[in-house]
DNA sequence: CCGTCCCGCCAGAAC
DNA sequence: GTTCTGGCGGGACGG
């Protein structure tokens, strides 16, 4: 904690009061900086020169309530706090910051403590660990931060915003009211938008429970003004623009004066933080109307890392793309992800994802243990092991997908109309969804979760999250060849980055929990009715395209936690046939968990967890399913196709269509097996929960479970071979980068391999029949709804969708998307995740936000 | 008088 | 119930 302060010098010492440390620091800090040493000047200087010094500690020690109101400021306090922090803190080390500690030290009441680290908080400067807790990161995620808000702001439009306030307020000035027509404008447009709280890539997840506070608004209002200033070409924002803009988005309307004094008083708070970083300045406009108090941003203001981040966040986020951007997006996402993949190294190469295996197993055997203990803790570790899981599991994944596409279609071209659905796309839509869902979810907050890539962990979760969500969605198609993923945003939204991020964010704080198994079975049992009224709204909102943004964005995270979920849910229901109930504690989720952090504005949701999100996830399904055809949506079709494959088809109003390799397939694996039963039984949901690869085995169940699931579907489809099946892929499948990735996994896959349960529990079943009849579908199904026409789902699933079968296997007509989609739903959510989470550390969240893009255009297209 | 913004009440969330 | 967080706005301070 401490350590900076260290030095001091006699003086110091003498003075007895604990401000003295500070006092020094205070002192090297006005020295480097010019704004501090006025401040200080002022408080403390005023003698004179080396007096300053003097000065500073008599009057710090003299007592906190002589000090005059400047030397009690939160300027100040700020600056007697980074005091105490380097920098660049050595990540290697203990940054754990007490508040108790701090407020004592610095004297001062914690509440003013409170006000500084929601700032820096903001600024991904430190996080919150637990309770009193936050970890301090300094500077370190400073750039990638300020890109990542840069990015939000401009895809909030802010500088759009800030510049019809100006004129309002000066053209019209004051009085006059036109202003509210270009409000009008932009709630309209942004409106949903409201912003959520960026998170960002690797810092998050402090303890998850922590992290779901309501509001945060602080955190959100220091973000949006922060991104004011990155937005802004003259980097000067007047309080009252800012104040303004601050204000509509949270409501609009009026309220008016108290509403801007209160929110003027935050602001001064904010800047007053950020000035003690150096970020801004105060300055001030002259306009028309007179002076008026502003600030300057005086930090950095071009970012390095941008690029990735754009690449994730910007691509994806784009709201603006075109359906075929999307498409485009969908590829880089698939090539980030694959990239990722490549994941081994990647994990190697993360360190933390090591360490984190061991406590990671650690948590998957106590998980396993006790089914019902939640395991936050157990999440961050867990998401970091399973990410070589689900990246091995990826990699057996599309092998055994191609394998078996190869020989499905070679062999057996039967019809996996058997399956419920099948969708080549699922690996693709998976991804996609997870990125769609991400930005739903967030809308609703309004704070968007960067996870980025930093942190594998993160990553891994995002992506499961985000597949999940898509999945439910996007029903991917393979007409003939030409497959697409569609994504079905509810509303389209303006903040892809939101969305996406929320996603992840879901994704972490979902974590799991214990509910998981009840859930499932409710929702299994309910499917449609309560399970997840997210999944209705989703689809709904999706192929409606009603739904509130908001209420689509929530769902979202649930789908996230949903996916994952669904992979074990799938895993479960294969189990169920056998049937087992158990209490699922979900140690794959726990990978994906990622605790991350999610700030989400529903933290709450995020606990809601995996088990939840699984819940949801399949109940959106049948949902989907349900509501597509009862509502007239047009769910997804299951056609039949060449191969016998299933094709479904979504009709998603909003939703876009992308074009994707191969959809994944969605198979359901259940319904050939125990046929709808398992669908519709919430049984199999706890089965897989308990299953297997939740809690049995975590670790293993990831990657492991890829492969068995290959060999189960179709022990045949080793025999062929990627070849094949990719031969398969290209045809539909247009992402090149997918197939080598793919490929790439072949290989790993053929390596790892051991069984998984759902392996073999589906391997009977399935097997024989599903992978006669669908090779490609059994693969990789992935499932989706389906709508009625089905056959084969009717046993599934009438309510179609749910069907996430876990073949992972199928993916192969995508191609490489094929398989990275299969993968996630497959494999059980987790090892999807991983595989995700591989390619993603960095690339899953940039992934997360192509979805969200994709979804916007998809929006604005519609 | 007005820009700042300290202070701390108090509600809600987390234990 | 207690503790932690943090929204909120009265009203003081300083110019």
């Amino acid at each position: 904690m401490g350590p900076l302060t260290t030095p001091k010098k006699g003086r110091e010492v003498g003075s007895v009061d604990p401000w003295t440390p500070t006092s020094n620091l205070k002192m090297l800090i006005s020295a480097a900086s010019p704004d501090i040493r006025n401040r200080e000047k002022e408080l403390c200087m005023d003698h004179g020169g080396q007096e300053g010094l003097d000065a500073i500690q008599d009057t710090e020690h003299g007592e906190s309530e002589k000090m005059s109101r400047k030397e009690k400021s939160l300027g100040l306090l700020c600056h007697k706090f980074l005091a105490r922090y380097p920098d660049y803190p050595n990540p290697a080390l203990n940054n754990d910051i007490c508040l108790d500690d701090v407020a004592t030290e610095l004297n001062v009441e914690r509440r003013r403590i409170y006000d500084i680290m929601n700032v820096l908080e903001s600024l991904h400067m430190v996080s919150r660990s637990a309770k009193n807790r936050y970890i301090w990161h300094g500077r370190s995620k400073m750039a990638q931060t300020l890109a990542i808000l840069k990015q939000v702001g401009e895809e909030h439009r802010y500088s759009q915003q800030m510049q019809q306030i100006q004129q309002r307020l000066l053209d019209i000035d004051s009085e006059e009211k036109e202003n509210t027509e270009a409000v009008d404008l932009e709630n309209e447009e942004q409106g949903q938008k409201e912003l959520f709280f960026v998170e960002l890539p690797g810092v998050e997840f402090k303890a998850a429970s922590v992290n779901s506070r309501k509001d945060k608004s602080l955190r959100v209002m220091s973000q949006k003004f922060v991104m004011l200033f990155l937005v802004s070409n003259s980097r000067v924002v007047s309080l009252d623009v800012a104040a303004k803009i601050l204000i509509g988005e949270d409501q609009d309307a009026d309220p008016d004066k108290n509403k801007f004094k209160t929110k003027v008083r935050r602001l001064y708070d904010i800047a007053n933080v950020l000035r003690s970083l150096k970020l801004i300045e105060k300055v001030h406009v002259t306009d028309k109307r007179g002076r008026k108090p502003a600030f300057e941003w005086v930090g950095p203001v071009e970012f390095p890392q941008i690029k990735d981040l754009e690449s994730f966040t910007s691509e994806c986020p784009s709201k603006k793309k075109h359906v075929l951007e999307s498409r485009a997006c969908v590829d880089n996402c698939a090539k980030k992800l694959f990239t990722s993949p490549g994941a081994k190294r990647s994990f190697t190469r993360h360190p933390s994802l090591v360490k984190l295996a061991k406590s990671i197993q650690d948590d998957r055997r106590k998980i396993n243990s006790a089914p019902s203990s939640p395991v936050k803790n157990s999440f961050s570790d867990s998401s970091n092991s399973d990410f070589p899981n689900k990246m091995a599991q990826l990699a057996a994944i599309c092998k055994i997908q191609l394998d078996q596409e190869s020989v499905t279609k070679a062999n057996d071209p039967k019809p996996a109309p058997a399956e419920v659905g099948t969708t080549a796309s699922n690996s693709v839509e998976l991804l996609q969804a997870a990125l769609l869902t991400p930005t739903q979810d967030f809308t609703d907050n309004t704070t968007v979760h960067l996870t980025p890539h930093t942190q594998p962990t993160g990553s891994v979760a995002y992506f499961p999250a985000q597949c999940s969500p898509m999945i439910p969605v996007l029903l991917p198609q393979q007409r003939g060849s030409i497959p697409y993923a569609i994504y079905l945003q509810p509303s389209l939204r303006t903040n892809s980055l939101a969305r996406p991020q929320p996603t992840s964010l879901a994704v972490r704080s979902m974590t799991f929990e214990d509910k998981t198994g009840q859930s499932p079975t409710i929702k299994s049992a309910n499917k449609e009715s309560d399970s997840n009224p997210f999944m209705f709204k989703r689809l709904r909102s999706d192929s409606a395209s009603e739904s509130s943004p908001s209420k689509t964005k929530r769902t979202d995270p649930n789908f996230k936690d949903t996916s994952p979920k669904l992979c074990e849910i799938l895993q479960a229901r294969f189990k169920a046939h056998r049937s087992h109930p158990l209490s699922c504690r979900p140690s794959p989720r726990a990978l994906h968990l990622d605790p991350e952090f999610v700030n989400t504005p529903g933290g709450a949701v995020v606990n809601q967890t995996l088990e939840q999100s699984l819940e949801t996830f399949l109940d959106r399904e049948d949902k989907a399913v349900n509501s597509d055809s009862e509502a007239g949506l047009t769910p997804v079709r299951a056609v039949p196709l060449t191969s016998g494959q299933l094709q479904t088809e979504t009709l998603v109003p909003a939703g876009y269509l992308i074009p994707i390799s191969q959809q994944s397939l969605i198979s359901y694996k259940e319904s050939k097996g125990s046929g709808g039963e398992s669908n519709k039984a919430s049984t199999p949901t706890y089965s897989i929960y308990q299953t297997p690869t939740a809690g049995s085995r975590p670790a293993a169940s990831a990657q492991e479970i890829t492969p068995t699931n290959l060999r189960l579907y179709k022990p045949t489809a080793a025999t062929d071979s990627p070849h094949i099946t990719q031969q398969a892929h290209h045809l539909h499948s247009p992402s090149p980068a997918i197939l080598n990735f793919t490929l790439q996994n072949l290989g790993l896959i053929s390596g790892s391999s051991p069984g998984n349960a759902f392996a073999t529990p589906q391997t009977p079943e399935r097997t024989n029949g599903l992978a006669s009849p669908l090779a490609l579908q059994q693969r990789g199904m992935v499932f989706i709804k389906p709508v009625s026409p089905v056959p084969v789902q009717q046993s599934v699933s009438p309510h179609p969708v749910t069907l996430i079968t876990l073949q992972q296997p199928v993916m192969t007509t995508p191609k490489g998307t094929a398989l990275p989609h299969s993968f996630f739903q497959t494999p059980v959510p987790v090892s999807p995740l991983a595989a995700m989470v591989t390619t993603g550390g960095h690339a899953a969240t940039k992934t997360v936000y192509i979805p969200q893009r994709k979804l916007d255009v998809a929006t604005a297209d519609s």
